[in-house]
DNA sequence: TGCTTAATGTACCGATAGGTATAATAAGCT
DNA sequence: AGCTTATTATACCTATCGGTACATTAAGCA
């Protein structure tokens, strides 16, 4: 009963993610959102809440989208494996040439002034998971034996983390898919092996 | 001739420089600027001259200040040495306990808005500087014999760099001292010997 | 055909953004 | 002292921020 929405929210949210990705969280204005979107301010607030809620949004689409490539990876034979299927996997999402280079998680969490201190967090707390999802899999594949049992898996979890981080600030400021692959490349060099 | 200024210049730049680094440069108000040095609007743009101006200041203030320790990483013996200073020198800036955690170039580019991209330009020119001089030392390292003939110095510039600028994103994040050198532990197994 | 309900378009809210006009003030110079 | 000059303090500018009140429009239901 009532009127019929005259814009389909998924798409909406498609387009509020590709601005959010590309001019940050407080980069973006309401205005951004609904010029880009085609609807208007009560329309945006009526179907998606607020600002933040519909940052939220996003983060989800994005990471359900164009992050899921993580989870396959994880599940490759070797944790050597998985973890270079993850670097290249993330390059690939950093650099889509149908999306604002970069990351929105990075882009959102990095230049937030406290005004905005719980989306902060909030990216804080999802990059988290990303780590500790790897965290597991590194300390599974020291139980296998496929991940030298003298090497700390949480150092290497954060190792890789960090690289992508990097990799994710390079490509906001333009960097090619090429350029980095081979940061990958090299990264990848540091991998342990089991004779020292 | 005329009223004498009532603040010192050097110190009420100190100040913009935490305020910067802090809060980012789209984050910072010109409010918050004038309440931390204790000096009116007037007095800022007079001194100052714009937000952007004073930013830049703020920023070769922080390069000599605080980045200064690259030259003489760059001195080191040998290129291995020379990588390893510059990064954990690096990690003593982001997590410096007298200042805000991160890095004042990478906090104020990743999520900077179209409406500034002047300063995003001159911060990602800035760091391009940096690896550069990374690239030249790598080079000349190359001549000397003192890096394998067989790599690709620019490579192995771009993915030093990557790794710092990860490590200035998880700073800014709140991670500690300790951590970061840990990740610099990691990222220098991947350094290659003469010998493969 | 009303009646209800929900989405729309317009126009607005107070707060804050970066930046400035203007007048009062304090110094050096003659 | 009186003039000039540069810095202050107050008050204001326009534009935009996130968010909303309100009247209008379009749909389903009786």
């Amino acid at each position: 009963m009532g009127r019929h929405r005259e814009f389909d929210p998924d798409e909406a949210l498609q387009i509020a993610l590709q601005v959010f990705r590309r001019r940050g969280y407080e980069g973006t204005s309401i205005s951004d959102l609904t010029e880009a979107m085609g609807i208007t301010r009560p329309s945006l607030y009526a179907a998606f809440g607020n600002k933040e809620d519909l940052f939220r949004r996003t983060l989800d689409l994005y990471e359900h989208q164009h992050l899921c490539f993580a989870r396959e990876a994880l599940q490759a034979q070797t944790a050597r494996d998985a973890v270079e299927r993850l670097l290249r996997g993330y390059v690939e999402v950093l650099t889509d040439p149908m999306s604002p280079p970069g990351c929105l998680g990075v882009n959102g969490a990095v230049a937030c002034s406290e005004a905005n201190e719980a989306i902060r967090e909030e990216l804080i707390a999802r990059r988290m998971v990303n780590e500790n999802n790897l965290l597991d899999r590194l300390e599974r594949a020291r139980s296998d034996g496929d991940f030298p049992g003298d090497e700390v898996p949480a150092d290497w979890a954060r190792y890789v983390v960090s690289v992508g981080l990097g990799m994710a600030v390079r490509a906001a400021s333009g960097a090619s898919r090429e350029e980095l692959h081979r940061v990958v490349d090299v990264a990848m060099r540091a991998w342990p092996t089991a004779i020292r």
